[in-house]
DNA sequence: TCCTTCATGTAACCGGTTACATGATTGT
DNA sequence: ACAATCATGTAACCGGTTACATGAAGGA
């Protein structure tokens, strides 16, 4: 239900085509909430078959204006008080970092630190992109500026596990006395058998 | 393809039946990756159709033990060498954020403490978790391990994060007297001054 | 004229969620 | 005997992605 909301949030502010919305998905609000163009006009006419949102203006090349109607605020701000949205769940960078161990520790720590690398270069784009927008002009840019923010201390924070993780993988060379590979093994055991993790199931 | 990797990545470890991979997905593997009874069934049949795993033993109750066939761990290291995948886009709770002008500003300003404290709340189950787990055993809670790390440094960051733009929007001064309908500026440019979200406020 | 941008729509497909349905085995 | 757990499957639905299709308006 959240591409809903984010239509309707948009159209608090100013109303707007499908096109327009398009446009500040792809450039602002996408960052957080990616909506493809089928996505949007879909969702659109089944927004106003319910009456949250309705037809006020008709442009050019069939460009329909929409606005919010009395029933697209109230739900809005429904949304907005009463649905405690949760942090999102899935990520396939972790996904990937919980299998880590079955590649040569040298690869994995290769893999940890290009991510850290990677998380560097998006960090600094947030930040020319802070420091270059005009801000402060309404609320949906107050806003906005705070969402950016979480973007860049995100990106801190990528960088600096990544790089933590790194060493932690680096410092587990040490050999188990019981005869399991407890670090990462290197590339004797790990070609065609299902080597591995351990037997010790006490 | 994601789901499917991460089956292959368990099997890898030990074989197991849908059910045991169930269980690691509710206890584990869950927390960057959630997984429905459903669809780990179906996902396991079609692995086994296209030959990346093979039933090795029946149990009991029509339990099915599903192992990697070298083809299966192929192609695990070939997605854990080849795709760099990125992170999640989707954050709901940012894309509210985004819209929290809409809101009166103490309402918000408490939404983004609440969120504080939730993260706080969360932050020390997994400090708890990291302190309780027999850790160290084998690879696969090696990496676990960076990945609840991974997973108490975001708690630390949603709350930092969400007590500075808690401070930010009450810095956010200036009611505008003229009190606007409920939270929509609309068009009036009034320059540098963030205009408040709205006129609720006393 | 021709290219770009504006502007909308639809159909097929895929991954994930909810819910239903069934039954065997084990422990108390 | 009964409940809990083990164990598998399927069907309907929903949100999101890819791709296709169409055409008007504006600027070079």
């Amino acid at each position: 239900m959240s591409l809903r909301n984010a239509l309707l949030g948009l159209l608090v502010f100013r109303p707007g085509s499908g096109y327009d919305l398009l446009k500040m998905f792809d450039t602002s609000l996408g960052y957080v909430w990616p909506a493809k163009q089928s996505q949007i006009y879909g969702e659109l006419t089944k927004l106003d078959a319910t009456g949250l949102i309705k037809v006020t203006e008709e442009g050019p090349r069939g460009r329909k204006q929409y606005s919010l109607t009395p029933a697209g605020h109230a739900e809005t701000v429904r949304w907005l008080t009463e649905s405690r949205e949760s942090r999102p769940q899935r990520n396939p960078m972790l996904l990937q970092t919980f299998f880590l161990g079955l590649l040569p520790r040298e690869e994995a720590v290769q893999r940890l630190l290009d991510h850290a690398e990677a998380s560097a270069k998006e960090h600094d784009t947030l930040v020319a992109l802070r420091d270059t927008e005009d801000w402060d002009k309404d609320m949906l840019t107050v806003c906005g500026r705070l969402v950016l923010e979480h973007g860049i201390r995100q990106r801190v924070l990528e960088q600096e596990w990544a790089r933590w993780a790194a060493d932690q993988l680096r410092a587990g060379h040490a050999v188990d006395p019981d005869g399991g590979p407890t670090g990462v093994p290197g590339k004797e055991t790990d070609t065609e058998e299902p080597s591995a993790a351990n037997a010790s199931d006490a």
